[in-house]
DNA sequence: AGAAAAAATCGACTGCGGTCGCCTTTTTTA
DNA sequence: TAAAAAAGGCGACCGCAGTCGATTTTTTCT
């Protein structure tokens, strides 16, 4: 429909999400204002109000689009009759070095979607679901298999994957554990999810 | 020593971390403003800043003091010889009640605490191994009793089990689950997680 | 006790996130 | 194509977190 303005502020937001991109990473999410950050991208700092509604929402809409793209390439590379925790190691360690190449962006991220102010919007939860859409048919294919419990939930069985990702977030997020040893650390907890911790 | 002096601080900075429960909890963190904070407590706002570096901290000190406390009332509710599960139904639920009682506070808390801007610090790595400290005992118990694997180093089980508290505080924060499930829901997924996944 | 030193209190000030109303550009209407 | 309407861009302005140096209070020294 209309060409012009909607070209240019389809220009004009990739410019401010790469300007945002730039210069958190470089000094900080904190560390930047947003004066600098609309110099950085050639505009003024109410015109990035009219894009963003605060400066949290601007990683929020990397992040989410950044996923977005992640996930829809990970399709490709997992095979759904490899080993559970291979696939597993392949889609989660994908999300994992997303964050350790963008410190910043995941830390506000994850502040904002693991422990946010309020509920999540419908919106915010159907990203989510899309998330859980992914992973459903993979726990399913490897309850056929023999490799889960079939008298679990998938939804718990998610959520029990969720939590050791998040446990190695926290982890790396501390200084608990170091960026090269994260993978190890991640097969070695979500093996033991999955055998279980009684004798 | 100095017993004015000393004695007046500590009596300003309880009236500073009470006034902030009482603005926080009613108003919430981000919509009290030091300003506000300072006159309720009857104080300059400059004062404050001598107590705690930031805003945040005064969120901090308070919850550290907190779990102090209640970790050491723990030690007196817990049996060693109950069930596993009883004993972390209690410790974990405590600190669960704790949080949706200062909903603010934690939320606040935890985003320090679990995605730091920085590595946490060497005072912060203790309490956390204070914590640590109180937890495995249950555990190397529970290994003697035959509830958990012996293989297993305890800073795995540990892992876990925080993997699932941490699990549910965000499906609590998110909306996900209500109040009054979460405590099925916690007994649930950590018995699967003692339990294992695998058929 | 009185002077000097040390510690604590304070609020004016700075810088930043976010708002708002005015101005410019684009689109629609006739 | 000219005028009206709509949308977008903008930066002065507001409120608040955090700073700093001047002032007051307490402690120490002689």
């Amino acid at each position: 429909m209309s060409s012009i303005r909607e070209q240019h502020k389809i220009r004009t937001r990739r410019c401010i999400l790469d300007s945002a991109v730039k210069l958190f990473s470089r000094k900080g999410f904190e560390q930047t204002s947003i004066e600098e950050l609309a110099r950085e991208a050639g505009i003024g700092k109410g015109t990035i109000y009219s894009y963003f509604e605060t400066k949290r929402d601007i990683v929020k809409a990397f992040c989410d689009d950044q996923l977005d793209y992640a996930r829809s390439e990970l399709a490709a590379k997992t095979n759904p009759e490899t080993p559970l925790i291979d696939q597993l190691m392949i889609i989660f360690m994908a999300d994992f070095n997303y964050v350790t190449d963008h410190k910043e962006f995941g830390r506000v991220y994850l502040h904002e979607k693991v422990f946010p102010k309020e509920p999540l919007s419908e919106e915010d939860f159907q990203v989510q679901n899309d998330y859980f859409d992914m992973l459903y048919p993979i726990y399913r294919r490897a309850q056929e298999r023999g490799e889960l419990r079939t008298d679990l939930e998938l939804l718990h069985i998610s959520g029990h994957i969720y939590a050791i990702y998040l446990l190695m977030l926290t982890c790396w997020y501390t200084g608990m554990i170091a960026t090269e040893d994260i993978g190890d650390a991640m097969r070695t907890m979500m093996i033991q999810t999955i055998e279980g911790l009684k004798p």
